[in-house]
DNA sequence: TGTACATCAGTGAACGCGCGTTCACTGATGTAC
DNA sequence: TGTACATCAGTGAACGCGCGTTCACTGATGTAC
């Protein structure tokens, strides 16, 4: 933090500020210039790290699937033996998230970085975080599975859409709190109320 | 069309040329000289129509609330008795109608109007669309609901977010169509395999 | 251990851009009498 | 039916803005010998 002429680690530092600026106020405040000032170094500097704004945002992305994909095993531990439980405490974790980093989750599925073009490392990333669902969406549903593969794929994708769909409603603010609940207290009731009754139709699958 | 000092129906052109430019582009293209130009019509001119830029997508997100809206009710028109077919079919033409208008799809959903923020035009225009789905769900889950009010809320909120989701995922290219299988092919699979699966929770409320 | 030098990561000036918005204006329209 | 006049819906010039990006540069770092 001293007014040494290299900085250290700028693009860790460059992300870390266009987090929190998405978490402050809003996509469209997300600009190399402003993630320069507020990072204590020239504009141009960022060029450094990143060949445009594109290609940070791709940064800023991948940076949140990590986020995303973290928040959920964690809360999904295998403390419960239940494994539709934890299927749903992976969603609930999920919509949490997108509660809690509305602007972040926004640009994760702002469909900038259209399936080619996606850049690896983002790719890889949000992958990885999709998988933690799917494989718990197979633990929950493969015991009573007679229709095979195709039917908990399904499943899987149908799962993945209910809580992506509650989370995207919440932050759009469809769906309101009741009086005096917090954000994180709404989102975790209703996704609990959402798979608790869609949920049956993945138990008898 | 011709070359009138009053165009007519400005208003109007201008909507139809945000949904155009919309549809052919994104909504970053979407800008009231842009309007003005593809309109005919000098760049201040919208001024006497829309008081700032954000009053103009309103006005572009309510049509689309309209256009969806209207969707739905044709495409689940009353031909079928069975009222759970009949939210599916509008289920199924929430998702088209997303992957033929994705900008326009993401820009009503865009949280640009926050809650209380949201003029009344827009406001009655989304609700009179989410009207329509919580209605089927209403009467797909009456006949056999034994847990009142409450629990239809839920199973309509978890439908809501369900078609949602898919809509979301499909236009972020986070669903892939089959080889040769068109967009709008796709979304009604993957919505009636969705749905299938996790409406069978709704039939046991 | 020192030195030469390539490479890397910064600086700061400069550019062009299209935008939103304002302003004083003018031509067209509609209405009261 | 004509006329005066208010109102409405356009015009076009002008402004300031912050941005992305480029450029020649300089200071710091690391490495070969």
């Amino acid at each position: 933090m001293s007014k040494r002429y290299h900085h250290g680690d700028l693009r860790e530092a460059l992300l870390d500020a266009a987090v929190r600026t998405l978490d402050a106020e809003s996509l469209d405040a997300v600009t190399l210039r402003r993630l320069a000032r507020e990072t204590g170094v020239s504009h141009a500097a960022p060029y450094h790290h990143f060949s445009d704004l594109d290609a940070l945002l791709a940064g800023v992305a991948a940076r949140g699937f990590r986020m995303l994909r973290e928040e959920m095993s964690r809360k999904a531990g295998p403390e419960d033996p239940d494994p539709f439980v934890q299927l749903r405490a992976a969603g609930t974790a999920y919509v949490t998230f997108a509660v809690l980093h509305p602007e972040l989750f926004r640009l994760m599925f702002s469909g900038r970085w259209p399936g080619a073009g996606q850049p690896p490392e983002l790719q890889d990333a949000a992958e990885r975080a999709f998988a933690v669902l799917r494989e718990m969406v197979r633990n929950a549903t493969l015991p009573g599975a007679d229709q095979g593969a195709e039917a908990v794929e399904s499943g899987s994708r149908a799962s993945w859409a209910l809580v992506h769909g509650l989370a995207m409603l919440l932050v759009d603010g469809r769906l309101d709190a009741r009086p005096g609940e917090s954000p994180v207290d709404a989102a975790e009731r209703i996704t609990l109320e959402g798979t608790g009754v869609l949920g049956r139709g993945l138990r008898s699958l």
